[in-house]
DNA sequence: CGCGCGATTGAGTAATTTCAAATCTAGTGG
DNA sequence: CCACTAGATTTGAAATTACTCAATCGCGCG
């Protein structure tokens, strides 16, 4: 675990096995049952979270009561309110678990602390933050530019194990569609390939 | 000029003089003239932007030749293509200027530089970088969950002056709608405060 | 076995786009 | 200063896309 964990790290930055340990001790393992909620909207954002095994949904209701999906984050990914959690305010999402997880616990003031000691880290965070803006404006872009069946085959073809794991109407929340058109996309999809 | 920009940096962190001038040094002031390309698909992405005074946009290409303007920039704002600018890779996207304007540019070695010298500009970015975040994940909720007259109003309220300076069509790509139904909702909006 | 949630299907409706044409406007050259 | 043009905006009508509502289906779990 502590090596898939230096495994993810590595894939963006090196570390020795003293810099690795040191940042290692500044992290919880915590298990999260499913249905369970560890970010609230209205309560305060103590941590992020990287998930080791499992999977958990970030997401926003809006006036109307719709929930919308904001991100997913399976094996691998990291997860919080990132607005709340860096300027200290309170949640206006909610995060949440799909499936029984198991995740890597940040609290602020030790990721505050491990970035000042290293150099190394605050970079690491540094382009994890960036590649989360790469990620966002893409997605932007495609709900700009591209149709409900575009979205659809575009998630499909870059999350496939998504699509299989997931609820198919947080699905379509996730995508901008509702659950109807979503099931409609999917039977086509099921025709097309016949044929 | 040299104020103005100061003002903008010690929003968010605070420099002294001394500091300031070292910062300042960095950047060149540039007249970009209307219509002209400072970024161009496909090509290198030497800088990053602070508009002075004027008025820019970034914005994308579609498959079809639809234009997509993924961010305006007006006074006080930062642009670039980010994604190319940080990691050294061929813009995916166009920023081009609406109105002649005036921007200080600084080169991503001076970037480095500054912000390995200066502890407080590195953190100036990073809080740059997650305030960038946090409006994008805004941006991605209002796509998800309101309809275009929603989208309007909102920009309406949040930018009004976007709405004098910029061509309306130019608008609509923003908000990922026709021209034709921006129009219509103008009209709409014009009767709406009449009665 | 039956309940309940999620997924599917059908029908009608609403929102938005597309295409085509008419206006309007700012900037240019004479 | 005026006429002219290219681009921008508006308008109408038809076509398309996606949504809503309602009913049904299917499956896992107690």
């Amino acid at each position: 675990m502590k090596n898939k964990f230096r495994q993810h790290i590595e894939k963006t930055t090196s570390l020795t096995d003293e810099e690795f340990d040191f940042v290692f001790s500044h992290f919880k393992r915590k298990q999260i049952d499913k249905k369970q909620c560890i970010i609230k909207k209205g309560k305060p954002v103590e941590n992020v979270y990287w998930v080791l095994k499992g999977l958990m949904k970030a997401s926003y209701l809006d006036l109307n009561g719709k929930q919308h999906i904001i991100q997913f984050a399976m094996e691998d990914w990291w997860i919080t309110d990132y607005q709340a959690f860096i300027n200290k305010e309170k949640a206006t999402i909610d995060v949440s678990c799909l499936e029984t997880s198991e995740v890597l616990v940040l609290s602020f003031s030790d990721r505050e602390k491990m970035c000042s000691e290293s150099q190394k880290m605050a970079n690491f965070f540094r382009i994890k933050s960036n590649a989360s803006n790469a990620a966002l404006q893409k997605r932007v872009l495609t709900l700009l530019s591209s149709n409900s069946e575009e979205r659809y085959n575009e998630l499909l073809s870059e999350h496939p194990k998504l699509l299989q794991r997931v609820p198919k109407h947080l699905i379509a929340s996730y995508l901008g569609l509702s659950r109807e058109t979503l099931s409609r996309l999917s039977v086509k999809k099921r025709i097309d390939v016949k044929i």
